[in-house]
DNA sequence: CTCGTCTCTTGACTTAAGTCAATGCACGTA
DNA sequence: TACGTGCATTGACTTAAGTCAAGAGACGAG
């Protein structure tokens, strides 16, 4: 199964044995049942995780008490938290398998050293960082400018298992909208698709 | 001048004699006058940009030929255009000096070159890039479940010199809302701010 | 299999933001 | 200084989404 990471990181640069051996002795596979916490909104995260299979959900609790789901990642995506800017390194969401779900689980206090061990790693990481970036900024300036019904169909075209897979309240909140709009607007489309 | 970038820099690692000279010779800083295009909707870009005085801004155009602006740079912020999973390399956005601007410009031709003579640099990089990223996922998060209002409030909050710094049509546009609605939005603000 | 809970749908009503249009103001240019 | 363009404001009206509430359906626990 970890034929799939080396998949996804060759897309950036080759690696030799010796660094594939160091990812291969940092790293391992988990399993995690539908409902699992990964860790939760106030704690200091001090693992990564990349999903092999399955759907994590990242969400935090607003002043009212209610759940705002910001993020949904699936296979080939990476989880890491970046909280340099916070004095106290506490994460603001929660993250809960939203299905059974197979990561691949790297230790981050082992991680500078890797990287001062084998520099194409931190390369690596770097480039897949950057791209990360770019795909966040631009999902963002997307959402900018759209109304709830057009999110909605923007992401059904780019993530269209993700309609399925996923209660649709959530679905929802991540899409900036009550429950109650997001079904009225499944309706509409369906009633007359564009 | 760029003792602005070093302080900035400082704040992730210290580099020694030889690594600073090394951006010393990569590096230089511009001038821009208010209006100057860094680069178009289109093109590939070769440079990256941190910002030590003036505000830049990015924006596309849309179908009906409007301009969306989908961020505004300033003091400390850096603007380097991450398209790895686009196949051209080509921008999606225009980047636009909102007013008088200077800027260190870098050269992506020769960064890894950089890299890979000074590991320091692309760790340091790394970092910047990670806390970039994670404040582009919070200020997502945020905009997601806030309404145009709480939206402007927040950024009033958190960035109250741009309000004045910057067109209110572009803000409006930057906020998700029309700039009639920002217009009555301040108002509503001004006579009754809870 | 049944109960209870949670989720989704639907309806009636409210409200904030969008649209269209007119006016007034500020600014740069000639 | 006077003009013209573009931006901000305001008004009247429309509309999509929010809110509140009720009912139906799905699902898991026992």
């Amino acid at each position: 199964m970890k034929d799939i990471l080396y998949k996804y990181m060759s897309r950036w640069t080759s690696l030799n044995e010796e660094e594939q051996q160091a990812i291969m002795d940092e790293i391992h596979i988990e399993h995690f049942k539908k409902g699992t916490v990964l860790f939760k909104q106030g704690d200091a995260p001090t693992k990564c995780y990349f999903i092999l299979k399955g759907c994590v959900r990242q969400y935090s609790i607003d002043e009212e008490g209610r759940e705002i789901t910001s993020n949904f990642y699936t296979e080939e995506q990476a989880i890491a938290i970046f909280n340099h800017h916070k004095p106290d390194k506490r994460s603001d969401y929660t993250y809960t398998c939203v299905e059974d779900t197979v990561m691949v689980v790297g230790d981050l206090e082992t991680e500078q050293d890797m990287y001062n061990k084998h520099p194409q790693l931190e390369t690596m990481t770097r480039m897949m960082i950057e791209e990360n970036l770019g795909q966040v900024q631009e999902e963002f300036a997307a959402f900018i400018a759209a109304s709830p019904e057009e999110r909605f169909k923007t992401l059904q075209m780019k993530r269209p298992s993700l309609v399925d897979r996923v209660p649709q309240h959530q679905l929802a909140s991540y899409l900036g909208m009550t429950p109650e709009s997001l079904s009225r607007i499944k309706k509409r489309i369906h009633q007359d698709p564009r």
